[in-house]
DNA sequence: TGTACATCAGTGAACGCGCGTTCACTGATGTAC
DNA sequence: TGTACATCAGTGAACGCGCGTTCACTGATGTAC
């Protein structure tokens, strides 16, 4: 880079710079993580990692749960759009429940940690707005299946029984959403959830060589029952 | 306690004071997991707690893992424990595997803290054979649920798909067992789990108001499904 | 029963560690005139 | 274009904390003869 930049184009350098930084922190905060768990993500480590001194961090952070919150926000944006491919690789709301429930496990065993980020121990990291969009994107996918799965009949949800803000996102989304539906969806992430967090957790894998035969079955059922009319 | 004590009632009262602050060790552990989670439970602060010198633990434990093997397997028992009640309490398989799921929901929400020592973070606890053991009394309840439930149609799934150890334990408790019964006690854990864990993460309460409906509709078809021939 | 010895719970100080966060400061980068 | 000022990433030392574990030692409890 030779060349003398403007004023404007300067400010903007230092700006991409810092955007540059921001992101080896949480680069580095995720190879920590990925390696040994949310406890394993400090700021001295990371630091120490890229060479910098501790108080660095502050300049780019408020804290550390802020950078936790951004980790959980980019998994669940990752994780969102490895479950919305997924999805798309399929045309029929079965298939498409199937392709979702692989792709869900599969993330899952790629990424333990980040999905325990995401959904273990009561993460108190998923408060900021960035990461609660984040995760409502997630969501929007399950209700996604089974709203276009079929449509229900008459159940005794109604929208008092779910969060507001959370209704608001998903009706605007699928106008021709119901309660039920969304209660169906839920228990469809119920369904997928158990598994797999089983798995992860490692209480499936003594007990059973292959857990994905096992979860397939489940989703052949899971598919069955998304299809067709009933509870 | 004026009485004099013969030499070997003495014995067992050193026996019986070692047993005792075992146990206190156990009960202040526990208070802090409740508490303050995993992380919470540390030496030093049971020590001050029971105002003795932080050296005095390892009279008792080898190392702060042990102990928290200790607390898993307590956990175990006590879960099992109160899921055999309350299959006790109902005869017909359908209501037994809804009183089960119940109290799976009821349990967790009351100790989600124990909950998530049994089964988050990869607990790397329950590597005694204390807590195998207990692990293994948990599994059989879900088992004797789905072998109760009904005979399978000649189903794929063969013993080598199972641990083996495991299964000599189930076949021994349940002998008329078959692989495709066992693969279903699985599912079954699984689709009780999945539920349970996800509001017990915060992941469900915020969404929903009423978890419990969402989750007894749930046992409802699992139930259907349990004492149904199919998959 | 009385004495000599062994056991072992408990002490208290220390070792060495890593952590999150703050703070006064330096120096390069960008801005305004 | 050149100078005076403002911004802000980055420094390095420090604060204060709690942790798991070890160790030489004391003293009460239990055992053997």
């Amino acid at each position: 880079m030779v060349s003398m930049t403007s004023p404007k184009e300067g400010a903007s350098r230092r700006a991409r710079h810092r955007a540059q930084t921001t992101a080896e922190i949480k680069a580095t905060a995720l190879k920590h993580l990925v390696e040994g768990g949310t406890d394993a993500v400090a700021l001295r480590g990371i630091a120490r990692d890229m060479g910098m001194a501790p108080g660095t961090f502050y300049s780019y952070f408020d804290t550390r749960e802020a950078l936790l919150a951004a980790l959980a926000a980019d998994a669940y944006r990752a994780l969102a759009a490895h479950l919305r491919t997924a999805r798309e690789g399929a045309r029929e709301p079965a298939g498409r429940a199937l392709a979702h429930g692989l792709a869900y496990r599969a993330w899952a065993l790629a990424h333990p940690q980040e999905f325990r980020l995401l959904f273990s121990g009561r993460s108190p990291h998923a408060q900021t707005p960035d990461s609660t969009e984040a995760e409502y994107e997630l969501c929007l996918g399950i209700v996604e299946i089974a709203a276009t799965a079929r449509a229900d009949a008459g159940s005794p949800y109604s929208w008092d029984d779910f969060d507001p803000a959370f209704t608001e996102v998903a009706r605007a989304a699928f106008p021709d959403l119901t309660p039920a539906t969304l209660a169906r969806s839920l228990r469809l992430w119920g369904r997928l959830h158990g598994l797999v967090t089983l798995e992860i957790d490692g209480l499936l894998r003594p007990q059973i060589t292959d857990p994905e035969r096992l979860y397939r079955d489940e989703l052949t059922d899971v598919a069955a029952w998304l299809t067709s009319t009933g509870t």
